[in-house]
DNA sequence: CAGCTATTGTGTATAAATTACACTATAAAC
DNA sequence: GTTTATAGTGTAATTTATACACAATAGCTG
């Protein structure tokens, strides 16, 4: 009887072994997803973070992340991620690299890949307040836990490099903006200065902006026009910048 | 005694138990690097590519790619894959993209990280005849095998960006270059005709080659001035262009 | 309701960059 | 020395970017 159960104990460790060899010689490594949420409010630009949620980093900011389930995809996660911390959905979201040093991750090896974000924070009227999610602004992000002030960094990068390309910036605003509003965000985001009528020129002769013949309420002076932008106009466009400059 | 050995072995069943419900819950999930290796030979933008080894795909040809030990970064790993199956070293190399689909491997979940290299075929004389590496036009890649088409097309479409906007082609080129090989690599690169005059007027005004004094050789009929690209000076400039177009 | 304030809305002149385009010069091949 | 293929060069026209100033308007204040 003993030995019956001796031998099925045994059985099961060669079960394990063979289970356990097959998974270590996959060479299989952690993936998580980081965010980079971006938003726009007050003329600054932010970006949304949470409080770090190891003891190491316990007085650090840190993005919004999660590991990668094994059925899941990239993007995917990266949606989840934002639904379940935030509960916003349908928002700009866009792959930036992927980071893999070997100790990035204090507890294990752990290779994300970092998504970038934008929203307009009008519309989303996030759970923030009841957990530890904070706007934070762009200029005073300093020492965030992990390699996350890397990550940051070159998402910011990449979104002053992609909004200059691509409208972009649109997801940052309401629906309906007036050209200061636009202005004022892609002076923030870019962090520069711009004269007003090239830039109005500039965006007037893209001719992706419908007038709605309407105009700004509650402000302290004499109000602008609103605009929308045209997505399906601009879909439609082919002429496509193709010099070279370096 | 017998009764001795079963409780080692109960032991020995819990410690397995333990150790595969901690990897299973980590969630881990393969990793590898797939590279995307440019050339140009003969007026063609080529691209290396290798027999797939799987037999799913025997007929098949696939990037250059291998999985990411636990104990290397990305880059490493795509240096030593670079290495190991080519013999090269000291090239170009830069991250594309991640392509995490579920399904994207028909083994497992494999989850890939593309890079993009950039040499120069006249000075790497790879150990390509022994093996199963062959040049390919870019514009004959159909049906790769995986996902592989679509990660030679994203980065394809990486590079042409990229190289209007960074001096990557030099990399391609021997270290000393007419303005005619010049010419035909970004046309080639970019699958356009450019207007020779402008062209020129174009890469003097940038002012970052420099004039060898020498003159081609073995061309069958009036060779050209021979030029180098100024690094150091490029490093130095600071000018970036900082539009907004789209 | 008059005057103040802040911002909107508009045009032009200049400079810079891009484009289109044609002929002479030169080395190699024969 | 003739042919062939490419090197090397300049200018005019167009487009795009930049710099810059003033009148109009709505809200606010008293």
């Amino acid at each position: 009887m003993v030995e019956h159960m001796l031998e099925a104990a045994q059985n099961k460790i060669k079960t394990f072994k063979t289970i356990q060899s097959e998974v270590q010689s996959i060479n299989k490594v952690a993936l998580s997803v980081d965010c980079v949420i971006f938003g726009f409010d007050e003329n600054k630009l932010k970006v949304l973070l949470i409080r770090s949620d190891l003891k190491k980093y316990q007085d650090k900011w840190s993005l919004l992340g999660d590991l990668v389930s094994p059925d899941e995809g990239l993007d995917e996660a990266a949606y989840r991620i934002l639904k379940q911390r935030t509960g916003l959905r349908d928002l700009f979201l866009e792959q930036v690299q992927t980071f893999g040093e070997v100790n990035r991750h204090p507890a294990s090896r752990v290779v994300t890949v970092a998504y970038c974000s934008l929203i307009n924070v009008q519309h989303h009227k996030l759970n923030i307040l009841d957990n530890e999610l904070h706007w934070h602004d762009v200029d005073s992000i300093t020492d965030l836990a992990f390699d996350h002030q890397k990550i940051f960094e070159t998402s910011y990068s990449q979104l002053q490099k992609r909004v200059r390309e691509h409208p972009l910036g649109f997801s940052l605003l309401p629906n309906k903006f007036s050209l200061r509003e636009l202005q004022n965000l892609y002076e923030a985001i870019l962090n520069i200065k711009l004269d007003r009528r090239n830039f109005r020129k500039k965006f007037f002769a893209m001719d992706f902006l419908v007038d709605l013949n309407e105009i700004e309420k509650d402000v302290p002076h004499r109000p602008g026009k609103l605009y929308r932008f045209d997505y399906a106009k601009y879909e439609r466009s082919t002429k496509k910048w193709t010099g070279i400059a370096f």
